[in-house]
DNA sequence: TTAAAATATGAACATATACTAATATATACA
DNA sequence: TGTATATATTAGTATATGTTCATATTTTAA
C-alpha cells in the first residue's frame, strides 16, 4: 500500500541537481579552516577585512578572497563606512550549524 | 570589568587546531555532491555498496572510496552479511544537519 | 586633482580532491 | 581446494581549491 504520497515530504531516493548544488557549496563553505575561522570570528561582532588578517594573522588578500566566496553565499554582509568596509554574519541557519559543530567539537 | 570568564564557554577569538580540524573535516563530508547523496539514501535504510552503486548510477569503486572517507569520520557504519556490507548512518548530529540543510535548500 | 588608505582582483603556483580502471582481498560454498 | 561474488585498494589523471604577489579599484580628504 505505498502508491503515491503527500507532497510536502521529500519522497524520491536521490536529490535534484540543483538542491545538490545548493547543499553541497553550502557545506563547502563551512569545509574550509580559514572560512571558519572568519565566521567564527563574526560570531561577536563586525570586523573591517583588516581586522580580520590581523585578528587571525592572515593576508589581507586571502581574507578578501575568502569574504567574497562567503558574500556569494550570502553568508556575510557589509556595511561601509569611509574605505572601510565592515563584515557580519548574515545567515542564522549556518552560524547555528557551524556554533553547534564547534561546540559538539570542543567537547570532546 | 571584563576580566576572567568561567571555562564553560569559549571565549577566544581564534580556535585551536584540533577543533579546527575535526569541524572542517565534518563539514567537507557534507560538501561533495556524491557524498551528500549517498548519505540522504541512508536515511531511509541500509544499503549494500553495490545497492547504493546502482541507485545513484555511480561506479563500484567511486561508492566504496566515498564510504571509506564517510566511516573514517564515523559518519557511517556497516555490518556484514557473507561478502555483502551493508551500511547505514551513524552520526545523528550530521544526519540532522544535513535534513535541515536540504530542506532548507529544497523549499525555496 | 593628487595622495593615502582600504579593499578587490587577476594570475600563478602548489596542493587537495574525486573519479576511474585495474587489481587485490575476503567470504561463502561446491 | 577452487570459483564466484562483493568489496577494498592502488595508481594515475584531471580538476578544484587556497594562498600569494602584484596590481587595480574605490573612497576620502587635502
Amino acid at each position: 500500500m505505498e502508491e503515491k504520497k503527500a507532497n510536502n515530504e521529500i519522497d524520491t531516493k536521490d536529490l535534484d541537481q540543483e538542491t545538490l548544488f545548493v547543499v553541497s557549496q553550502t557545506f563547502k563553505a563551512l569545509g574550509d579552516p580559514t572560512r571558519i575561522r572568519i565566521l567564527n570570528l563574526l560570531f561577536q561582532k563586525e570586523y573591517s577585512v583588516n581586522g580580520i588578517a590581523e585578528s587571525l594573522n592572515l593576508r589581507q588578500s586571502t581574507v578578501s578572497h575568502q569574504l567574497r566566496f562567503l558574500k556569494n553565499l550570502r553568508l556575510v554582509k557589509y556595511r561601509r563606512e569611509g574605505t572601510t568596509l565592515y563584515y557580519s554574519h548574515d545567515d542564522e541557519h549556518v552560524m547555528n550549524m557551524l556554533k553547534e559543530t564547534i561546540n559538539h567539537a570542543c567537547h570532546h
